[in-house]
DNA sequence: TTGATAAACGGAACGATGTTCCGTATAAAA
DNA sequence: TTTTATACGGAACATCGTTCCGTTTATCAA
């Protein structure tokens, strides 16, 4: 199929369209600049200046911009990258808990990843074309976690069966917006405590 | 009380803490600043140029940094300014239209606000404390305004009476909110609709 | 191991923005 | 009219996102 390569044998490595490999200090600097765009926004918010990630990287500008083509190129790139943990942090709960109380922890978690994001929640619905494909992959991804969360809970009788995995992930978003001023952090804590605490009624009747 | 001033007789014109006048100039400039912002962020968003306002107001920068020392106040200035546009049409619209009618009109009327003020809604929640009293502000203009509008259709019987005016204006803002996406303007002024009916239909058991 | 070369790097430079500064103009008072 | 506090205008400054290009370097072929 493909009509001038098949020289590698273990196709492990990153490859350009032509031939070369992906260099080395390439693969490196993309790294080291998500993590200190991680690190940044989570000190200083989204707005922070991309020269201070740049310097915390340890490249400069030139090389930032050539993996991140856009300053909200590297926005989105953070937000995926926390999605993905979130989700990846059901099953790794899921291996450790029994079902019900994965279920909760896992929500706290999702508590924290939602919490940390309010910044940026503030600019994907500023209309800017460049996140319109987050709300999408949020949803992609973190659906099918808690659906298998909700599943190994519901037929280990922890919690009842009824709700849905889509509307319990909004509702927590919208218990954590700051609408109602007054009440920090801590409330949107103790109002999914509650709802956690609602499932597990639910499955009292179920026996 | 006052150590040196008894000066002019009739207090309509604005003073200065010390004595002078406020100049007719600085008058006129600052209604002309408050009206090109207006316009322009209608027109391109609230993340327009300042320079864009202060041309289409006719002054340079310099003034307009004289009167709203900061973006910020500008437009916090343009909010309170809508705000009060949209309470004070509340007693017009009671005068015109018989109760329950006036509670529709109106009620349409503040989602086009709302709708408009979308933009805004993001800075406020942003965490930047030059936009702290603005729900405050809202509420304590908004909730009266709402309040006499739902007294008088309850009293005509055009409405159940078991709603709270804090809670329909929240419900109604959120409603207008794009969190689902898909569903442009018009979901928006659908739903406001239904709520009305829904009130109608409430009071229709009080006879 | 050693050039050759495509890829990546760094950071000065650019354009746009919010904000400040200060010499000039002027409305209000004497 | 003269005086003076006040306001004006717009050049200048600081900071931001982004681009550009000469220099460095990792990879490949010999």
């Amino acid at each position: 199929m493909d009509d001038k390569s098949e020289e590698r044998g273990g196709g492990l490595e990153p490859v350009n369209s032509t031939d070369r490999r992906v260099r080395a200090d390439a693969q490196r600097n993309s790294k080291a600049l998500l993590e200190a765009a991680m690190a940044v926004f989570a000190a200083s918010g989204v707005d922070a200046p991309v020269r201070e990630i740049a310097d915390k990287a340890g490249v400069g500008v030139g090389t930032l911009y050539r993996h991140f083509p856009q300053r909200s190129d590297l926005i989105v790139a953070v937000f995926r990258n926390e999605v993905d943990a979130c989700a990846n942090a059901a099953s790794a709960i899921a291996a450790e808990y029994e079902p019900g109380e994965a279920l909760a922890r896992w929500m706290q978690r999702y508590v924290d990843f939602i919490a940390a994001k309010r910044g940026l929640a503030a600019a994907f619905s500023s209309g800017d074309p460049a996140y319109e494909s987050l709300p999408l992959y949020f949803l992609e991804k973190l659906r099918p976690a808690l659906q298998t969360l909700l599943d190994a809970a519901t037929e280990a009788g922890d919690v009842r069966s009824d709700v849905d995995a889509k509307e319990l992930l909004f509702a927590i978003a919208r218990l954590c917006s700051p609408d109602r001023y007054g009440g920090g952090p801590d409330q949107a804590r103790r109002m999914v405590g509650l709802l956690v605490d609602g499932l597990r009624y639910g499955a009292a009747s179920v026996g």
